[in-house]
This record gives structure tokens, sequence and C-alpha cells, in this order.
DNA sequence: GATTAACCTCTACAAATGTAGAATAATTAT
DNA sequence: ATAATTATTCTACATTTGTAGAGGTTAATC
């Protein structure tokens, strides 16, 4: 089960926030904010897709995602490799280094992480 | 406007045929294939959301894409960079690099190109 | 103790999506 | 020609998504 576009949206201010009450996530929203109802909805399909889920503090709940966003990116990046790099990573890598314009010191960075990176195999 | 999920599927076929005939486009989809008026519905949608045009051969229809892969690629690539990786694509290489378990000659290669990459700047 | 604020659940509803049948037209094979 | 195939359009319908009102509860405030 995935999330929807605005579900990801409130993952997103979640992920930021590590927890938060409802509250709390609305005020994450830039004007024109949603109305409460609406978030809660959404936080209410996302319980129910096991992306989230809350700690009962007094009268109000304490949300918090049960998902890590890097373990969510992931998966979400190996599905788009499949799709459009023919599940291969280094046809990725060839088309990003190409195709982003990265700076000619943060392509010198990135030299510096895949030696490390090299040297750790 | 973007395409839905089953929508881009048809577009991956699209564009790994560069054009295509209603039966090609079936053909190309694994059992159990939808029906003609499934695939139909889609092109239609597609061509609303001006992503796929035709060319009448007779009775029938040529389709084929607007837009190319690279380029919708690149799109969503930059939406994904905005949400996780706070739009610096440097932020994601060093992800990417770290999480995706290329291999040492995958990496060695990578660095090559990044090498005649950064020569160009 | 009545009023207000916060928040939860239920219900609703329009738009988008996934999927396809029915009807129709044209095309080809028998 | 007649039947079988193929494609196209229209219509349909269930599900998912985006968004929120109504109504009820609890907690804090005046």
């Amino acid at each position: 089960m995935n999330l929807s576009k605005s579900e990801e949206q409130l993952m997103q201010v979640l992920w930021r926030k590590e927890k938060a009450f409802m509250k709390n996530l609305i005020e994450a929203y830039p004007d024109p904010k949603p109305a409460q109802t609406t978030i809660a909805t959404l936080l209410k399909r996302m319980q129910d897709k096991n992306f989230v889920d809350y700690k009962q503090h007094g009268r109000s709940r304490e949300y918090f995602p049960l998902i890590e966003k890097k373990d969510y990116f992931t998966k979400q990046f190996n599905g788009i490799l499949k799709n459009f790099f023919n599940d291969s990573a280094s046809q990725f890598a060839s088309f990003f280094t190409k195709e982003t314009n990265l700076s000619k010191e943060e392509l010198e960075e990135l030299k510096k992480l895949i030696d490390k990176e090299i040297k750790t195999k």
C-alpha cells in the first residue's frame, strides 16, 4: 500500500517534526491551511495503511511516523530505477551525473565520497 | 498535469516501442492482458493531458509519445529532490552513493564519469 | 458552571483512476 | 458477401483521493 500525494506531504511534515500533535501539523502548512478534519482524515487513512501511529497524551494524540523517511525513499527510488533505468543503479548514476547540474565543487565532493565508499568494499 | 500510475505504465511501453498500434500495445502487456477498451481509455486520457498523439494510418492509429522519457524522468526526479533532499542534488548524491549497493567496479566507473564531467566545467 | 478551544469520528461529495462492456465501423480472411 | 477481427467511442461503475462540514467530547478559561 502506498501513500497518496497529499498523504506523502503530511508524512513529510511528520518526518520533519518526528512527532506532533494535530495543532503542530496544521501549523506546518502554509496558508491557506487545510481544515482540521482534512488532516484528521489523512491521518486516519495513513494509520490504516500503517504509515503512522500515535500515542495518547491525555485528551489528544501525538502522531509519529512508522516508517523512516530514508526507507520510504529507498522503496520509491527502487521503483523508479526499475521503470526508468532498467533496474540498473549505475545506469541511473550516469544519467544523473550528466543531467543534474552539479557544480564543480559538488562533483569533487561526490568523487571523494565515492572514493571513501570504494574503500569499504 | 501528471500521468497516473497505469498511464505511466502504458507510457513506458510507448517509449520502448517509440510508436505503436493498439494491437502492439496490448501485446506488450503480460497476461492477463487488459481489455482493449481499457487501453483506449488510457490513451484518450493521455492525449487529453498532451502526453501522447497519433498518426492516422488507414483505419487505425499509430500512437507515439509527445514527451521524451528523459524529460519526463527529469521532471519527476526534480520533484523528489525537492521533497526528500531539500532540493539539493549533492545531498541526494551522497545518500545514493552510500545506500545503493553499487559494486566496486561500478563505483570506479562512476568516478570516471564524474571526472569527465568535471572537465567540462 | 457556562463558554471556548481543540480534536475526534462520521458522513459526504466531487474529481481522478482503474477497468471494461455495448455499440459501431471498418478490414480482412474464407 | 459473410464472418471474424480490430479499433474506436460512449457509457458505466467501483475505488481512491482531496477536502471538509456536523456533531460530540474533553479540557481549559472566565
